[in-house]
DNA sequence: TATGATATGCTCAACTAGAGCATAATTAGG
DNA sequence: CCTAATTATGCTCTAGTTGAGCATATCATA
């Protein structure tokens, strides 16, 4: 069997939520997400990766997930006759460990309309009318694009999909409206990064917005004890999005995910909120995936 | 920047549901899935593997997603100073063209604990005795170990969850009960595969039966035209699981999924049953995804 | 002491999910 | 033709979940 060579590189989505601002980190003053070679001296990609980010950003990475593996001919080819192949990674850094030291950007930098918790951003009405031109611009597939936008953006009565972040920006990138894309610098939507990082990002981004509704890896993010307010604000911060203050209890609560610790905390200026700690034992008692078939006892 | 030098490979999860069976195409006799060199003249890695399938295979292949990318240094280092990376993906088969021939094999074969169709297998009662005594034998992290086997394998009265089919296997493998873990091939529970080639397809089965829930991936796996029934089982095929009828339709109807066709089919004995058909723009119009946060309409 | 702010408790209505009864439309057997 | 067996399909009832918002508690500060 005929094996195919290849370069290998891991790439890191690394995300702290920081003064109530989600931030990835990067290099290159932002314009690109970090990367290194895969060592063989590590024994798993994980164990590389972890390692590999230690040492240059000083802070210790808790969650680590693999995201995507791109190798796609038209990224990246500086090395003829060889082709990259890009395994990148998604980790969940502490607040502390990641505050506003440099490298840190906000990730709405990169994707200003993914932001809606001041309300649906006014960018959003231009790229509507972008997507509009782009759409009408091929009368073959006119109707279709149309759907897809609407679909997509949120107009299509479904309301706005925070998962739907990858999407959107693919959308975008196929309409031409990123400069990625090979559209010019003036026409860009958002701030732009080298090669495919923010379409990397993006995944990143789509994927941990998903996945904090069904595992509870947002305390990844947070300090040993942290108010409820506090919680939220990282989960909206997340998602981009406004949460029910009272349901959002409720939902944490019932859920049994964190335990008093006895603390409160009256920064705020009202009543003192009592100070909560993740209950680290759910991770192996409980499932926390919500069946959505009709089970039969039987 | 030093970049890694590493094999390339990629492996496929091919599934296909015929007579009620889950099946996965294997080469070797059942005892390896398929996998094959990541060509240069491919354009991304999706494509390069469609080909190859369709080639190997002569079955179209619907749906393909990504899952995984080994690399780990104990993996098939039959070359040394070199390493192997395997990126893993998922396609789904349609039933017709990936039908009884040779080389498809009942994933429950492999994971014959996996089957819950016909009631709690009763291997599951060996399983549980070999478990035990592994959490025994090591008193510090013995209660640990006791509760993640309860927990992985339904005993904590969260009941039995189809989606932990890794966690299982992870499990068993680390506690010796499966021989690719080196213990002997009398210890060994279901059937062996090459290398980590089970892993492998317990992270596919893994994955399509979270999919399923929230994406209306299923449909690949259909004929055109279908009667309720079938689809119900070919769901309780991959799940593992058996559904009540009544609120399965109930669940499928009120999403707009299908639409009938106007034919029935009277096959089965009883009174005929219509025929239905996937209903494709849902792909485009609809967002599937269930919120578990408890917006604010602010 | 009043006011503003945040925290926290509680209720209510709409909707969803699990369970099961009832009826309809066939085929197979007498 | 009549009856039983078999599958399809419609409907109801109940418990639980979710979205929304009112009410009360506890603090700082003017």
């Amino acid at each position: 069997m005929t094996i195919g060579f290849a370069h290998a590189e891991l790439i890191a989505v690394l995300v702290a939520v920081t003064g109530d601002e989600p931030r990835v980190m990067t290099i290159r003053s932002g314009n690109a997400l970090p990367s290194g070679p895969f060592e063989m001296g590590h024994r798993t990609l994980q164990s590389g990766l972890r390692e590999w980010v230690q040492e240059q950003t000083e802070h210790p990475v808790g969650y680590l997930e693999q995201l995507y593996t791109f190798a796609d001919r038209d990224r990246n080819n500086d090395i003829p006759g060889g082709r990259t192949i890009s395994i990148s990674y998604l980790g969940l850094v502490n607040e502390q460990s990641g505050a506003g030291r440099p490298g840190w950007h906000g990730w709405y930098e990169y994707f200003p309309w993914e932001d809606h918790r001041q309300g649906r951003p006014a960018v959003l009405d231009e790229i509507m009318a972008r997507l509009r031109n782009w759409a009408d611009a091929d009368p073959a597939r006119r109707d279709h694009r149309h759907r897809r936008a609407d679909f997509t953006f949120g107009l299509d009565g479904g309301g706005w999909n925070e998962d739907l972040a990858l999407q959107r920006y693919e959308l975008l990138y196929e309409a031409g409206l990123v400069s990625e894309a090979g559209c010019g610098v003036e026409a860009n939507l958002g701030r732009t990064m080298f090669a495919d990082h923010r379409r990397i990002l993006a995944t990143g981004i789509a994927r941990l917005r998903a996945k904090i509704k069904y595992r509870p890896v947002v305390f990844e993010l947070m300090p040993e004890s942290f108010t409820l307010l506090r919680l939220q604000r990282t989960i909206e911060a997340l998602a981009g999005l406004t949460l029910h203050k009272q349901n959002f209890r409720r939902l944490i609560e019932q859920q049994d995910l964190v335990e008093e610790t006895g603390g409160t905390e009256s920064e705020t200026g009202g009543r003192p909120a009592k100070l909560f700690r993740f209950r680290h034992t759910v991770l192996e008692e409980r499932a926390l995936a919500g069946t959505k078939l009709p089970l039969s006892r039987n």
